[in-house]
DNA sequence: AACCCTATCGTTAGAAA
DNA sequence: TTTTCTAACGATAGGGT
């Protein structure tokens, strides 16, 4: 979060993750402080780290033992309910993570069938040899879709020219020289 | 933090207490777990509440209590050292808060000596019945301060016009006509 | 190693919907 | 009430000393 955003991975380098630790684990504290006194709140956190002989420890020894007791009053069906929090924040984490790769991969399929057509039209040369029945029947779709945005486009520039000029110009969509049922493909 | 700053202590009202509560709660379960992943350590947080039925527990209430036994297993001499750690943070604190106040009581005592010293000048009216003894002593230091001040101001004056215009121009400090040796008071 | 500096990022108080 | 937005603030990675 600084000069460079980071990877959420443990730090491979000693020195560095020792200074990052120090930094965090100081405003880590000073954060537990500020929510417990601005909301009136009991908190407490333990740190172990092999950078300290002893744990961190807030507020105190005293005051997380009482915390556990606390807990252990708690029944049982409460616990395992907060048990699940851990597993089921990873999952939200993994779904997201999932639906970002899907998205991902159609924009980059759809990214790989627009250089293919792009190289088509300017070369001259159709270069298919890279790509499977489906991805055709993908380049088919995109091809009518990308028609019918042009056509969609004279429709608009026609109609513009109409109500400036009170004319009426005729155009045959192109999509229907190529395909008299597109959306049936 | 936001588009105003504001007073750490309990935030009186409820529903913003709430409000405040609840986000600083996550980004402090947030940076847990970032310093935990990026710094490959173990570390635990309990959160009691008024505002959820249960306490929100990080990782888990059996990641709590492994760690409360190895506190437990902590030699008592150690224990003790670590229950002063908040206990050197406050006195810190106040130990700051006051050296703050000093600092703050001895500027605003200068700018009500400074407001009796330009009333005097400006309206040509002493009013030094608000004033001590050892205020009066202060004013006195004050006054041959800002005589000083003066004095030097004429000399780089003075030596700007001997530089400019080769002329000597000889001016009676007016700290003399006051007290012809002012640092003795 | 232990600090300081700061460009860049993250957090958040308050307002608006 | 809760959600969303954002100006203003805090945190911090990397570099310098």
């Amino acid at each position: 979060m600084a000069r460079r955003k980071q990877r959420m991975a443990c730090i491979t380098n000693n020195s560095a993750r020792k200074t990052t630790f120090k930094k965090r684990k100081n405003n880590m504290m000073k954060k537990l402080r500020e929510l417990s006194t601005l909301c009136g709140i009991e908190a407490c956190a333990i740190i172990y780290s092999p950078f300290d002989f002893e744990p961190e420890v807030w507020p105190s020894s005293y005051a997380i033992e009482n915390a556990l007791k606390k807990l252990k009053d708690m029944p049982a069906i409460e616990k395992s309910r907060k048990m699940l929090s851990q597993e089921s924040y990873l999952k939200g984490m993994i779904s997201k993570a999932y639906a970002k790769l899907k998205r991902v991969r159609r924009e980059n399929h759809e990214k790989e069938l627009k250089a293919v057509m792009f190289q088509s039209l300017t070369k001259g040369i159709p270069q298919f040899q890279n790509l499977n029945l489906m991805d055709m029947d993908d380049l088919g779709r995109l091809i009518i879709q990308k028609l019918n945005e042009i056509d969609n486009k004279k429709k608009s520039l026609r109609e513009e020219v109409t109500e400036s000029q009170n004319q009426t110009i005729q155009l045959t969509p192109i999509v229907n020289m190529v395909n008299p049922n597109p959306h049936q493909i």
